[in-house]
RNA sequence: UGGCUCAUGGUGUAACUGGCAACACGUCUGGUUUUGGUCCAGAAGAGUCUAGGUUCGAGCCCUAGUGAGCCAACCA
């Protein structure tokens, strides 16, 4: 009954050893951290899979933490928001938690170390405190006020959080060591002062806690086990530990900080601030576009919650800086997409194909399977007719051997509908062609069981009945970038390796089972990929994205 | 000039306590097919950044280099 192991990943592996070097299983928690201040994105994605994945994995529970200690950035909508994607990922948090929620004990802990001569009010411009910091290669310079009286540090913490002091005039520093070699050991800032409106504790506190002093805290108040975070918080592990140090007791766990690469998605950009340029510049219509790699965007893109989770699980987790190529997480949606979206037909770029021995008026509705790989999913009924569209570019007058579609001449099947025969073309005055005339095989009808039907011939088209059809909207996305990593480029700015041709809206012709169709459903439109009803589509305008194509051993080697 | 981290086919990850470098994507063949999709069968492609060392044996341990990333916000 064993299915083949799956190998351990790096932190699975630190888990394994402190299950076995006597950590309880029990104990096991883990939390996602975000912080309410933009919208999720496949970044976020993948860490979210990585800390519900070992949820799940170890029954352990996870909680959603909102790391909301700088209100001059946060806000509740995005806190709606994240709540909103890590559902639609289809996870669930064992509690919703905010940093906020602790700020009183983070106080009184501070305090504490106060008294314990651990921390002190320093009372200098940010650019003081910065000059003195010290670089990486010469160690900092102690301030004056690092020496002052507990009574005084005190008095004046007080202050600071009663309001009673301006933003900017004393900070609490934590007295740790102004020569590491560690920068963020240098006395790092535990509390600055600021006047503003918390979206949750509104104008509770004038005082509001840094990263560092919050964030191991409160994976030690939720007693998580292990806190995940990306590797640029590596140096921040020992400022981690020194805080816990302080406060830690030892009957509870001791939260342990481990760091892991961010993985990087090829030809997309995921920092805030390059997201928001694209926004702002009208490059993309919003947080949401179709060609944003947020989660809101690959969703309205067609993206499925299984696919993301299936690519995050696939590609893995490790500690060296990768981009991980588009095309594996093309691969993830084609993969789950393939066993679950409905066939139809749709002709995007259409050229009228008229059945010159078909009678006149006369119209027929055919079977057409609904999934081939979903054997439940039934058969619909679609209208067949004198005139169809086809592809334009299912079309050749003259055509080598390898070109398995119609020409003059040769007999294509047309998708459960009969086989045809093209005779001849029209053009207009500048050669293009116009109308082409086929005749079709009465016999040969899809699934009627005739010889005729039962013949082989090379290929099929996809087609719909002119008089039938209805017209929708498409966008077809590209990458948002020409290159790899645009992020990346030490000469250019990443704004100059857009794709000027990232969206391409055309207007397509459907099968008329797709008339009610609503926003997030997703089709496979036979022969060309795979379509999500966008939710600006009615009934009366019809709007698809296209989410990937289907896989095309033919087109990139012959155009 | 300092500290820390990392280095395995084109890409991403594996290789347990040193023991025939594996899997997925991608690429290429062939088969099936009323989607040039799916599915099935198969192939090519790395000898593990470099140089030393330990060892019967090194991708893994040690040393030194090289390359890449991170670190000087009252951001997270």
């Amino acid at each position: 009954m064993s299915t083949e192991e799956k190998s351990l990943n790096f932190i699975e592996h630190i888990i394994e050893n402190d299950l076995k070097s006597g950590f309880e299983k029990e104990k096991l928690r883990f939390r996602f951290p975000p912080e309410p201040n933009g919208y999720l994105h496949i970044g976020h994605a993948t860490s979210i899979c990585l800390n519900f994945g070992l949820g799940l994995k170890y029954n352990a529970p996870v909680n959603l933490r909102f790391d909301d200690t700088n209100p001059a950035k946060e806000e509740q909508e995005y806190v709606d928001a994240i709540k909103r994607d890590v559902e639609w990922l289809g996870f669930n948090w064992a509690k919703e938690c905010y940093a906020s929620d602790y700020f009183q004990e983070l106080y009184d802990w501070a305090v504490q170390l106060i008294k314990d001569g651990k921390a002190y009010v320093d009372s200098q411009s940010s650019q003081e405190i910065a000059d003195q910091k010290g670089t990486p290669t010469e160690s900092g310079k102690e301030s004056p006020y690092r020496n002052r009286s507990v009574d005084e540090s005190l008095e004046l913490f007080e202050k600071m959080k009663n309001g009673d002091v301006q933003e900017g005039e004393h900070v609490l520093r934590a007295k740790i060591n102004m020569a590491s070699t560690n920068m963020l050991m240098r006395d790092p800032v535990m509390y600055r002062v600021l006047h503003k409106n918390h979206h949750r504790t509104g104008d509770n506190w004038k005082i509001y806690p840094m990263y560092d002093w919050a964030h191991g805290e409160s994976d030690y108040v939720e007693q998580v086990s292990h806190s995940l975070c990306t590797l640029e918080f590596l140096p921040h592990r020992e400022l981690y530990d020194w805080f816990l140090e302080q406060i830690y007791d030892t009957s509870k766990v001791r939260p342990k900080q481990r760091e892991f690469a961010r993985r990087n998605l090829s030809h997309t950009v995921v920092s805030k601030r390059k997201l928001l340029k694209l926004v702002q510049e009208g490059v993309v219509n919003g947080w949401d576009d179709p060609r944003m790699p947020t989660i809101s965007g690959m969703k309205r893109r067609g993206y499925t919650p299984a696919s993301i989770r299936n690519f995050a699980d696939s590609i893995g987790i490790a500690k060296r800086d990768n981009i991980v190529d588009v095309s594996h997480l093309e691969f993830c949606v084609r993969e789950d997409l393939n066993k679950i979206a409905p066939r139809v037909m749709a002709v995007l770029d259409p050229v009228k194909l008229i059945i010159t021995n078909y009678p006149e008026g006369k119209e027929e509705w055919l079977d057409a399977e609904n999934n081939p790989e979903d054997e439940h999913a039934g058969s619909r009924k679609i209208p067949f007719s004198k005139e169809l569209f086809i592809e334009r570019e299912d079309f050749k007058e003259e055509a080598n051997r390898k070109f398995f579609r119609l020409t003059l001449g040769k007999e294509v099947r047309l998708k459960n509908a009969y086989i045809i025969e093209g005779q001849s073309v029209v053009k207009d005055e500048s050669g293009n062609i116009t109308e082409i005339h086929c005749t079709y095989d009465p016999d040969s009808r899809s699934g009627s069981g005739t010889e005729a039907s039962q013949r082989k011939v090379k290929g099929t088209l996809h087609w719909v009945s002119i008089q039938h059809a209805i017209p929708a909207e498409i966008r077809v996305y590209d990458r948002l970038f020409l290159t790899e990593s645009p992020d990346t480029d030490k000469e250019k700015d990443f704004m100059e390796h857009i794709n000027p041709d990232s969206l391409q809206i055309t207007e397509g012709f459907l099968e008329p089972s797709l008339k009610n169709v609503k926003p997030e459903e997703v089709f496979q439109f036979q022969r060309i990929g795979y379509f999500a009803v966008d939710k600006e589509s009615s009934e009366s305008k019809l709007v698809f994205n296209k989410t990937v194509g289907l896989r095309d051993s033919w087109g990139s080697k012959n155009n």
